[in-house]
DNA sequence: CGACTAGCCTGAAGGC
DNA sequence: TGCCTTCAGGCTAGTC
């Protein structure tokens, strides 16, 4: 569930916690939380251990923590290589980073990997990576120059070396809508060269990331589109406008999650439901469109669900196409 | 290169 | 009561 406004509630908690941080000591519960962790690059724990948290990073749907050396030591596998690290988090479908304090029953069934860490001014405290499902991970990743130059993701502090580079497993995901160095004109020309419907293209977050399934439906509800809409066919002002529905969709989103949000427990869960009681088609199958009251209907779309307005969002074939 | 799909994973919910 | 199926869906790797 955790689209951009969530991860960016999560980002919002954790930064001002962990930020300045040692990570004292590392538990893996669960392997399966370090998947996306390249092993030759040296053990997880290892990497980690001993070193300071720089600040706390998202793009899209990703979390990045930069990591520094301490004391005099340079966590790594010293191999020499001094481009900077980063713990590199996505949450996948269920999971959540805990903020807790470091006697905390560790009781959680689903809590993969722990990070008890020493901060200088609030002391010993512990961020439990916790992920039912399994869809979520943690690696340790080195960063890379950003492409165009510009500052890598959003954080408090744009200023750190870490700034404009990015992980190198982030760095083939594009810029999210709500980020300052977004390129909406690279946007709409790629959406030229694209011939699949919109919604697929919405959702591939190599064009535009932090979308998922939610705030996509809920976009192309705003706006009264059709999700297999081929995005080529789409006229510059109506891409003008998706684009504005979707930062109005998830700007409106990450409001509502922020004033709901709990400093002391950083929950992305979805179970709060942050942004439910807004939605206007998303899984609202079968109730009525809150714009013109035909009912919402569900449509099967790349094994998973479509919610749409049959009336409001309905497919515009091209009359070239359609010509009997 | 773009387009598209299988597979990863667990727990809740519904049918019978 | 309990077994089975379906559903939730972000991302990667792979094919065409």
């Amino acid at each position: 569930m955790p689209e951009l406004p969530e991860v960016e509630v999560v980002r919002a908690g954790l930064a001002p916690a962990v930020t300045g941080a040692r990570i004292a000591a590392v538990d893996v519960l669960d392997e399966r939380a370090l998947t996306r962790h390249d092993a030759a690059s040296g053990d997880f724990e290892r990497l980690t251990t001993g070193a300071v948290i720089r600040a706390v990073v998202r793009r899209g749907k990703f979390l990045w923590l930069p990591i520094g050396e301490v004391a005099g030591r340079i966590p790594g596998d010293g191999r020499n290589d001094s481009r900077p690290r980063a713990i590199v988090g996505h949450l996948g479908m269920s999971g959540q980073m805990l903020l807790r304090t470091p006697d905390h029953p560790g009781d959680d069934r689903h809590a993969r990997i722990r990070l008890h860490l020493e901060h200088p001014a609030h002391g010993e405290l512990r961020v439990d990576f916790v992920d039912q499902r399994t869809f979520g991970s943690l690696a340790v990743d080195r960063m890379v120059a950003t492409a165009d130059g510009e500052v890598a993701g959003f954080s408090a502090d744009v200023t750190g070396e870490w700034a404009r580079s990015v992980p190198t497993q982030v760095s083939h995901i594009a810029r999210d809508p709500l980020d300052p160095a977004f390129d909406d004109d690279l946007l709409f020309e790629r959406m030229s060269r694209r011939a699949s419907g919109v919604k697929r293209m919405l959702l591939d977050q190599g064009v535009v990331s932090g979308i998922g399934n939610i705030y996509a439906d809920e976009s192309l509800w705003a706006v009264g589109l059709h999700g297999e809409q081929p995005a080529s066919s789409l006229s510059r002002p109506r891409r003008v406008e998706l684009l504005r529905a979707v930062r109005d969709v998830l700007g409106k989103a990450l409001v509502e999650g922020g004033t709901s949000f709990d400093a002391q427990y950083v929950n992305v869960n979805g179970q709060s439901g942050y942004f439910a009681h807004s939605l206007n088609a998303y899984g609202r199958a079968g109730e009525p469109c809150p714009r013109c009251g035909t009912p919402i209907v569900r449509e099967a779309f790349m094994n998973r669900s479509s919610h749409r307005c049959p009336r409001c969002q309905r497919l515009r074939r091209r009359r070239a196409a359609t010509a009997r």
